[in-house]
DNA sequence: ATGCAAATGCAAATGATTTGCAAAAAGAAA
DNA sequence: TTTCTTTTTGCAAATCATTTGCATTTGCAT
């Protein structure tokens, strides 16, 4: 908990100093081209804090260039994902949600009356997770967290 | 760890006795009118073990009765999810599967390779959960916690 | 058995995401 | 820069999982 802190500072000053991790460069060398749409996608998604689904994002990207389309925000999004540029989340079941994948590894807890996603990181938890799998034979390849919570009443 | 393997054997005894449990019962006394539909759809759920998704219910259900439709699954899972006896996963981000409420509280390991799903059950991940949502000032309503993982070969 | 609200089947609607295809743009080469 | 080849794009139509409108059937309290 006292890494999450530091970590989100970090964040913070990076995106105080702008310092966007070179996406761009590490496509580029994996053969990927960095077009028009794709750009200010990557923008988009480094420029910001939140989780945004595939619609969001392609409304801020049209403020940017309307002649960016729909499709082209569904097909970056699969992009980014295989390069390993963004992590996809799907909350409740709702849809697709994406963020950069820059940063420390974090679970998320929703708030069920907001919305809002809270970070947070546990080294307990993820080495807890790493014994149960090995205990059942596995290697853990990927893993999702997720609490829905409400915020707690002081009293009572 | 030894507590989940106490509820497995408990599990597999009710399951050897055939000791379901009374779903219909349940229901009725919620004012929820049980029809021909819905019991072959409860005895699906209650008879196997395995988190079969919409589509897979209704094959086994037509089996059984071939003038069930899709939809009618569909909206009793929605029905059952709503008066709590079944539970729903997106594993992935596939369709929704589904799993009866009975039984103690597991989480799940997804094999990468196979799809199959191996449930587990960590009363220290769930303590250290609730100290986690606590710490940020929530309580934890519910939540979602799956591995993926693929068999660890044994050398290395 | 009777009556009526609730549930069903079917087909059509939805919402999120994907795909085919012709036109436009990116990057390598000249 | 101009040219060339390959990839990417925008658009519309297709898919997939799930929901919904509606006329018809069914559960179940009387
Ligand atoms: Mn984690
Ligand atoms: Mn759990
Ligand atoms: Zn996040
Ligand atoms: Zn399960």
């Amino acid at each position: 908990m006292q890494l999450n802190a530091f970590w989100r500072i970090i964040k913070l000053m990076k995106h105080a100093i702008n310092q966007k991790p070179d996406y761009e460069k590490e496509l580029r060398k994996a053969g990927v081209r960095i077009t028009r749409p794709r750009r200010i996608i990557l923008d988009i998604l480094t420029s910001t804090e939140d989780h945004p689904d595939a619609m969001k994002i392609f409304h801020r990207a049209i403020e940017i260039d309307d002649s960016i389309s729909l499709s082209t925000v569904y097909r970056t999004m699969n992009l980014l994902e295989e390069m390993g540029a963004i992590h996809r989340h799907a909350f409740n079941g709702g849809p697709s949600r994406f963020e950069q994948a820059h940063g420390e590894h974090h679970d998320h807890l929703i708030d069920v009356d907001t919305g809002d996603v809270i970070e947070f990181q546990s080294d307990k938890i993820e080495k807890l997770q790493e014994e149960i799998a090995r205990a059942l034979g596995y290697d853990i390849i990927h893993h999702r967290l997720e609490l829905y919570g409400r915020k707690s009443k002081p009293s009572e």
